[in-house]
DNA sequence: GTGAAAGCGCTAACAG
DNA sequence: CTGTTAGCGCTTTCAC
């Protein structure tokens, strides 16, 4: 070894140690450490000789050595099933913002849709390197929250309700609801909806959350449900390009609006209309969930969810309860806000 | 303390310990380490007994003991200026994919533009808790770059040379020229770009060295580079979107091509040459790079860069570096593959 | 307010 | 092939 129990000299190589600074310092590791971390009482002699033997050595604390000390990390993880998808790394984004602010790392776990979920949850529960985890729009049975939550790491869903454990959510189907009654309120009848297939329990229910609301409002304005008008896509501009494409193949039966359960889908949809000279919205109004940047350009009418905040919040949320500040209780769904712009009107015959 | 020195018992709380396995196992913790490890040898039978004790009692080893013993800690980072843009987060789900399926975590880091780049630059230089790194379009001086290196943990950069290191990369400049050439070939002459602005030597030179290329093949083909098609945007939908209808807001002048630095900068040109009742390609060809999905439903004529594949050959590079049979030379650009749809075609008047 | 010293849980020589 | 024994570098009682 190259210094053990001595005190290293300036020819010594490898990065300075705690031990470096505290001989530099004329005090022992012990203040170091408090002078350092700010956890118990140096006097502010001490603690500026410290900083400054700190400094001047460019010491760098040993994060797995103090971990292994103290039993904490400050990292988080963050599930997710996706990280290609706006929703996804919008959300992601907002998270890691907040978490440098805090001195936070973030682990990242990326699912890939299902082909990695057992790998990541194994691998994710079990090594105890985590403060605390996200998890994105993922169902966690009670089975997997609860080893998670007995081996201390608390826990937030985002896009959903874990439960046991906080989160951040919007209220899906009350979202939907809105976001048809707009299309109803606007003289509409024909009412088309496109969004995801049902889901198999291992995700949030966020696509049959979305159709319920839609039919809901339907149900309550009194129309009935045309089964035609009900598309399944995977969430993707193509996708629902081509579905979109296909039910306005035939121009007798086409809606006269659309409400879709994402704005990426809901822009396909536009361009799909356009593309069989369709005009939007004279001849059909869409409208999406999200607040999708690209949105902006093709005028489409959205209710934003703010997935930029819902990521920064899970984190705030995860901080407080680590803080030991805990709120648990009382999650409340968090506000939708209308973007009403050019994709949305009456109806021609209207 | 629960157990100092002593052996647990089951009444004991708190998860099981190597010395908990060896006891089981009726080894010693040595054994434990090497049969669980995989490093040194073990008896077949020692082995499986120490399997079948560690199951037994739901054993995971403390990532944190063992990384500060061995001085690796099976992390990588990535660093990227943006999460939530196309190229950026196709790169990380690459990368988070590979590094899933060789066992290692990833540990994010965004820059959020400028936002966080020193401190993410300093957290993450400074305290050695990586094993390596990939930064994505990411310029590090060489001040940067060596401490990195000099601290040990190997660098690979994506989207542009590092010095000193490898890196994953594609020849910008003869992607430009490719895709414009497409264009003088198909028999344009006014031929526009759009691309990002020149960068201020944080980042890769990605932006200038597309224009550069659009420029080169402009001169090589004999036509004068008119500045008026020379346009700016930031790399978004909506702002090619906006940059462009101003381009084409005076029939006279309209180029009848653009080569846009990126697909989700052309396609929001073709929108935008839509709204303003432009046809394409009749009136207008346009081409990107990327490979971007989006481009398929507006039949964008690209070049694929492979981004996805980007992201996971950083991975192998880094891990063959990291097991000891680094090829650090020899850097090549990546392919460059053509996908010619349909918004490309002779000009009009051709 | 400060120091000594005992860990945190695992790994890696070094013997045997 | 296996056990013993030092650490890895920092934190944290416990005395002073």
């Amino acid at each position: 070894m190259a210094s053990g129990g001595v005190v290293r000299n300036v020819l010594d190589a490898g990065p300075p140690r705690i031990k470096d600074v505290a001989a530099l310092a004329g005090v022992s590791t012990a203040t170091v450490s408090r002078a350092l971390s700010g956890n118990g009482q140096v006097s502010a002699k001490a603690r500026i000789r410290v900083k400054q033997a700190a400094h001047e050595l460019g010491f760098v604390m040993s994060y797995h050595a103090s971990s292994l000390a103290t039993g904490r990390s400050r990292t988080i993880g963050v599930v997710l099933p996706y990280i290609d998808r706006w929703y996804f790394s919008t959300v992601l984004e907002g998270a890691a913002g907040a978490m440098v602010e805090a001195g936070y790392d973030l682990s990242l776990y990326n699912f890939a849709g299902d082909r990695y979920r057992e790998t990541v949850l194994n691998d994710f529960l079990l090594r105890k390197r985590l403060d605390a985890a996200i998890a994105v729009a993922l169902h966690l049975d009670d089975d997997e929250t609860q080893q998670l939550l007995s081996a201390g790491i608390p826990i937030v869903g985002i896009g959903g309700r874990l439960s046991g454990t906080g989160s951040i959510f919007i209220d899906e189907q009350e979202a939907a609801r809105r976001a048809t009654e707009h299309l109803i309120g606007l003289g509409h009848r024909k009412i088309a909806h496109i969004g995801g297939s049902n889901e198999h329990g291992r995700y949030f229910k966020t696509s049959s959350d979305r159709r319920t609301g839609y039919l809901d409002a339907l149900k309550t304005a009194g129309i009935a449900a045309d089964p035609r008008y009900s598309l399944i896509a995977d969430f993707t501009f193509n996708d629902a390009y081509q579905k979109a494409k296909n039910l306005f193949a035939e121009p007798r039966d086409r809606p006269t609006a659309i409400f879709s359960s994402s704005d990426e889908m809901a822009t396909g949809i536009i361009l799909a209309a356009r593309d069989l000279a369709m005009s939007v919205p004279a001849d059909l109004s869409v409208i999406g969930i999200d607040g999708h940047p690209i949105g902006e350009s093709f005028g489409l009418t959205t209710i934003d969810q703010h997935a930029h905040e819902q990521g920064a919040q899970a984190v705030n949320r995860i901080l407080l309860q680590l803080s030991g500040n805990g709120v648990p209780g009382a999650d409340e769904p968090l506000p939708l806000n209308f973007i009403v712009r050019s994709s949305t009107a009456p109806p021609r015959s209207f």
